[in-house]
This record gives C-alpha cells, structure tokens and sequence, in this order.
DNA sequence: TTTAGAATTAGAATTATTCTAAAATCATTT
DNA sequence: AAATGATTTTAGAATAATTCTAATTCTAAA
C-alpha cells in the first residue's frame, strides 16, 4: 500500500459518515496538503476495485465510500442522510427464493430520518 | 403532459431494458430527430419528480430509467446486465425488523448472468 | 549511486449534467 | 383568426465530475 491508499482507507474505515470523494480529499489534505484530486480518485478506485472499499450509489447523491463490513443502509430522501443498520434474514432469503448463487446484495430502506421530520412538524 | 414527456415515458415504461438517457435520446429520436440532449434530461427529471418513472444507480454505472412497478434487481458485475425479478417477504422482513415507518426499499442482487458464465467456462 | 518501475502531480480532455436566454409552441381570451 | 401570456423546447454556454496523459518524483533493488 502506497501512502495515499493507506490513508485513504484509514479515513474511509474509521469515519462515522460515508465521505464523498470530496470529503475524502479534504480530510487527506489536512496530513497531505500538496494532495490533488485525481491522486483521490486513482487511490478510492484501486481500493474499491480491490475490494477494500464499498461505493454506495444513491440517485442524485455523488457517490460515498464505506467500510466493507456487512451492513444495509437507511436513506432519507430529504437531506441524503445514511444510517447504518444491520437486518436479519436477507441473504437467507435471497438464497431461499433465487435458484442461484449470488455474490453480494445491497439494500436501501427510504424514510425520513428524525431531523427531517422533526422540521416538518416545526412548519 | 406535453408530446416529449409523453413519448419519453412510453419509452421508458414499455422497453424491456433499463435505459439510460443516451439510450432513451437515441429511441427519442427516431420520431422527433431535432430532438436535443438537454429536453431528454428536463422530461426524465420531471418524470422522476413527479414519481411516475424510476431511477436506479448503480455503482460505476451510469443512471438507468425503469417503469415504477415494484420489483427487485438481479445485476451482473461483470457486463453491467439488469435482470428484473420478485422477491418476497422483504417488506414485511423490514416492517418487523425497523421500528419505524419506510417509504421504499431498494434491493440489488449481484450476481454472474449466465452469459458472462457461459464466457467464463469459454476461456 | 544508478536505474527501473511505480506513484503522484498538473493540467488538459472528456463526459455528464445543469443553466440561461431566446425562440417556438400552446391554450385561452378577444 | 389575432393577440396574449404561459409553458416548452432549443442551442449553446457553464459547471461539475471524472478520466487521461505526460512529465516529475519517489522508492527500493542492483
């Protein structure tokens, strides 16, 4: 691992939120300030084409990185938040219903997060 | 609804691929050829605004259009195919798991489609 | 040290998407 | 039918996101 994807991936792994290449670039400049963007996009690339990291696409959100550790998403349309969650059963009933082997799922539930809602009953 | 809205969602909800917007601007096309790239976007949006198409993204693929009835997807990795299946118990797997209200899910499945198996067994 | 290979940089190129203002179209009222 | 105002479409510029290319820098082995 080179410098670059070592902090990449430590950033990606230990963040609480799920960065934008954005968010990556500027945390990596606080360590790395001379850092350009297409060293960010080169670096998060290897690393999800190595299977390190996961890209979580949402419809007309940009694309954000995650740790790959086993887990589905809440996603709330109004302000794009992820919250992370862990549902039971999927895959045992993917398994179940589909007549073949499948390499992975991903899951995302829609709703609309506690701050969300709490701003609507506020108008 | 206005004639491209119109044509643009026939397009949309009557193919049996999943199109992107190059792809729904080449069938546009055919029956308005002055047709530009910039009216394809407006009407997909709307329609996507106003829920009466669905968008689904997947990670280094470009945004695909599909009619809004509620299924799954099987999606290959390898040649970026989407097969449309059902699934059920999901919903009611998420009710039960999540202490709140949902609006939608989004389930993706990966898998190799028996194409790029066939290629595979090739080599 | 020198050198070969990989990584990084800078910036151009490409692609995708949105924006803006003008032109065209449409529906409605006169 | 002509005039009006509203909406839609167009063309092309502007912006944003991403990739590419070639030059430079770094690294580690000889």
């Amino acid at each position: 691992m080179t410098k670059y994807e070592e902090e990449i991936y430590r950033i990606i792994t230990t963040s609480k939120d799920h960065l934008t290449v954005e968010q990556i670039y500027g945390e990596v400049k606080k360590k790395y300030p001379k850092v350009v963007m297409a060293t960010i996009y080169n670096n998060v690339n290897k690393l999800w084409r190595a299977g390190l990291v996961r890209k979580i696409s949402v419809e007309n959100m940009p694309d954000r990185y995650d740790r790959i550790i086993k887990h589905d998403h809440l996603v709330c349309p109004r302000c794009g938040r992820l919250t992370d969650v862990s549902l039971d059963g999927i895959a045992d009933s993917l398994r179940g219903q589909l007549g073949q082997e499948f390499l992975a799922y991903d899951l995302k539930v829609f709703y609309i997060c506690p701050e969300c809602r709490e701003q609507e009953r506020e108008q």
